[in-house]
DNA sequence: TATTGTTATACTCTATAACTATA
DNA sequence: TATAGTTATAGAGTATAACAATA
């Protein structure tokens, strides 16, 4: 029944990601980073408001504030003032690329996203989370 | 190149899964409970060891004696002898069987999963993720 | 010895609300 | 008025370590 079949995903789903997280967390703190520091950074190719960061982590805006402050305490990014002097803009640092550089090199190693899937799964995975988010 | 694309996609997974995360809070808080003991809940279709439930909810087995805590403080389950006297099987009470039929069908309603996603899309996604877990 | 569950603890993540500065 | 960022705070989730009971 599709009820079932709906919230059964939905846990699968939940499941799942907790095996990344897991990962992740290790993987971050090798760099003495804690996950949500991690994924900021590699969420920061390109420098972008705060606000627009929150989004991507998918947390209140709030907590962006002392995410950024500890950044800064790692020298791994910089505010810099945006046209509009509302925003401040989260740039990575040298050392911030570096740690950006690092977290991709392991994030990948032995994922299971290359351990488990093929090229041509891993591409679909990507098509069907593209449309939900 | 490989590396950016099993980062990439490990990010995607993240912020795909903070959407449900939104939704599925808010579903929980309705029925007065908090995301993980709602995740408990539907993942106890049948009676299992607190270590079992650990491992499906992705965290440490110590975690589970206080949320056991709190459903039981709901009523929702109830801790049951198992044959080896070590274990503790968590059972679903009838509440408990009624806080999961209406998790079932919140979660449903209105996901993106459905709104997103065909059928078919649906079926792909459950294959993968399965090779995930 | 090994495994299950418990307790205590500290850290991380997260939302809410009230605030300041800028538009 | 509306938006970006800040601060303070409380609650939720999480791992670690040490422990008791059972196998």
């Amino acid at each position: 029944m599709a009820a079932q079949e709906i919230s059964s995903l939905t846990m699968l789903l939940f499941e799942a990601v907790g095996a990344f997280r897991h990962r992740f967390a290790e993987v971050a703190a090798e760099l003495g980073l804690t996950p949500l520091q991690a994924r900021a950074i590699l969420e920061l190719e390109e420098p972008m408001p705060m606000r627009d960061l929150a989004g991507l982590l998918g947390c209140d805006a709030s907590n962006v504030t002392g995410l950024a402050d500890r950044l800064e305490d790692l020298s791994a990014i910089e505010r810099v003032p945006g046209t509009d002097r509302r925003y401040k803009l989260l740039s990575l640092t040298p050392d911030g690329q570096r740690f950006r550089g690092e977290l991709h090199q392991r994030v990948t190693e032995g994922s299971l996203l290359s351990e488990r899937l093929t090229r041509a799964e891993r591409r679909q995975l990507g098509v069907l989370l593209k449309k939900l988010v």
